[in-house]
DNA sequence: GTCCGATGGTAGGACGTCCTACTATTTCCC
DNA sequence: GGGAAATAGTAGGACGTCCTACCATCGGAC
């Protein structure tokens, strides 16, 4: 629960170089793609998206670290928080939070350790677990929404209405891949 | 080197529901934020962000897999292909990739031991390896190169024109947290 | 020349994800 | 009702990333 080490770096992110390049890599690697291989505009906003998550991947965690939580677990919290009786089945959990199975397992784990949330019994199935945010829990979200919306999530440079052409554009895609009907 | 076991779904990527959620979760916890929390345009944004990067990764990894390639890998044999030389040091590929040095170990670990490359010694400075790609590592480029074109690197539901967009987009985001100058 | 800080790379360990199997329970259909 | 098939969750293992610590080498200040 200790905050990270500094470096010497202006990059928010913690995958970083000592400096920022001069250039931009994937930029320089979409014209080598063109000269070599052939149209590169997909391969760029493919690795644009890969780059982007890490370095907000990384930012999230960095402002969550402080409150033992990562991003994952964060999700989780407010999941369970948001849900109308405050606790909800591990596979819905799961499915809206498009994680595997045993990935909600080791999320649960953990913060049912931390006294975040805690396992109960389903009344009618005995299947199923549910999963209760408990008091300790919603405080921890509150903190550490403060603390996530403090940094933006991470997502600095654009405008509002860029964020949300953003959004839409990764809507197409999550559509079209069959993540919602 | 097998295909993975086909599933009772039409989603692409790896990490999927037995069938896609009718609504859309992201847009519906934005709404829950909203009513709770306050204006989630950049939550919504940063998590559709985290969940199309892992539709893309396992897309692009699947299509990899029977070329025994992840995608980290194959952007290590891409960048060494477009090298002037063929070889660059251990370090530049780290700064090119935007990876930590642990993992650059990592990758050229597998791919040498694969024979796509190999270390050689630095002409003048010992402390520094250089990695090459062999006539293998070549022909296993292109051939993955085709895989994941034929694939659309998992990108799908947009025009040119909004993949265009969307790389741009991308771009402020990462000059804004010091990517490249 | 020599020392000391900076640089390049690796080893070992933590963490989080996924996958494959496995058990327990429920549902459906005859 | 009785049994096959589906469903909920977990255990164990593989993989890839990061971090800290470490060793070897280089380069500049003196």
């Amino acid at each position: 629960m200790r905050l990270p080490k500094e470096k010497f770096s202006l990059v928010i992110s913690g995958t970083m170089t000592a400096q920022p390049l001069p250039f931009d890599p994937i930029a320089r690697a979409a014209t080598l793609w063109e000269e070599h291989v052939g149209p590169a505009t997909v391969m760029g906003a493919v690795t644009s998206v890969m780059r982007v998550q890490q370095i907000l991947q990384s930012a999230v965690d960095t402002a969550l670290r402080p409150h033992g939580l990562t991003f994952a677990r964060y999700e989780a919290l407010v999941l369970l928080f948001f849900s109308r009786r405050g606790s909800l089945p591990m596979r819905v959990m799961g499915q809206r939070l498009q994680l595997h199975p045993t990935s909600v397992t080791n999320i649960v784990d953990r913060l049912e350790a931390d006294g975040l949330v805690k396992r109960i019994a389903h009344p009618t199935d005995r299947r199923t677990t549910l999963v209760e945010i408990t008091e300790a829990g919603r405080q921890r979200r509150a903190a550490a929404t403060e603390a996530v919306t403090a940094v933006e999530f991470g997502l600095r440079g654009l405008t509002d209405r860029q964020t949300a052409a953003l959004t839409d554009l990764l809507a197409k895609v999550r559509r079209a891949c069959g993540d919602f009907a």
